[in-house]
DNA sequence: CAGCTGACTATACAAAGCCATAGTCACCTC
DNA sequence: GAGGTGACTATGGCTTTGTATAGTCAGCTG
């Protein structure tokens, strides 16, 4: 991989990217374990509470402060919403950010899937052809990491 | 996305995935920080545990362990090397598995240039065309989240 | 109107992650 | 043989992440 930096990175030269590398910025925003757990359950289509803290094995208060904390970033909407007959729930859904994020999720699986031989491994297709998370260019190309070059 | 469950988490139903899932797996062995600040490093073609720990910012201490835990799941390979004339080396170099991790420390990065405008923006290439971070499956098709089906 | 359910909040605590500072040790150079 | 450098290790401390257990509160159901 060829890296060039441009503009105040490249006066910085070997200086740490700290709190400015966007990469930096995503683990601090959704790099925990819980928050992680929590959009693949979301993926799944898991929309309420106690469906999120049940099937990630999170506890309540976990939940509840990771969940906050996804609204906040504008990964999740909270909204309200009432069946007939019943009382007023809350419902957790993606957004856009939210769903940008599906290929950090199922990359790792992807990973893990290869590299660790995981007991349930976790496939994903499309029309029955097998999905892969993958690096392209525009011109539909899939290049090798040393083919490809980060401008900063 | 439509999820299929079959073996044993289709008996589990409900159940939380916990430690079986490959992604919970994963996390637990890349899932920090300072892990994907190292790998951002690898990717940018560092080797050596100095430029590790100058570049990302960690301390020598958080670098020494963490660069021994990513050589001991095997995404790291630790080789001794000597110039002519200088004493002898350590150099880390990237594993199969660990070239395997760059969509997801990449895809953090574009996560953060679409949704959180980062200072320094960190664009990818291939031969002058932007890379992309994607879902792609065999017939060369971008599938949208609500097109993909997971079976586990 | 008692009880259940969904969606939390409160409190207390353990473990992990990261930092700062300092020290080590082998080997090369002057 | 004194000093420098690369690659660490040791110690102590703070903060975050997560756990366990218990309590709350609104509103529907019997």
């Amino acid at each position: 991989m060829h890296v060039e930096l441009k503009g105040r990175l490249a006066e910085r030269g070997q200086q740490p990217l700290g709190d400015y590398c966007p990469i930096d910025l995503a683990m601090q925003a959704v790099g925990q374990r819980s928050t992680i757990l929590l959009l693949r359950e979301a993926y799944y289509g898991v929309t309420r509470f106690d469906d999120f803290a049940a099937r990630t094995g999170l506890t309540e208060a976990t939940t509840a402060s990771r969940l906050k904390a996804l609204v906040d970033i504008g990964v999740l909407a909270k909204t309200e919403y009432q069946e007939p007959g019943k009382r007023r729930r809350y419902e957790y859904q993606l957004t856009e950010s939210g769903k940008d994020l599906m290929p950090v999720v199922f990359g790792l699986a992807q990973w893990s899937n290869r590299h660790h031989a995981p007991p349930e491994p976790l496939e994903l297709t499309h029309d029955g052809h097998p999905v892969e998370i993958v690096a392209r260019c525009t011109k539909g190309h899939l290049p090798e990491l040393n083919e490809l070059t980060v401008t900063v």
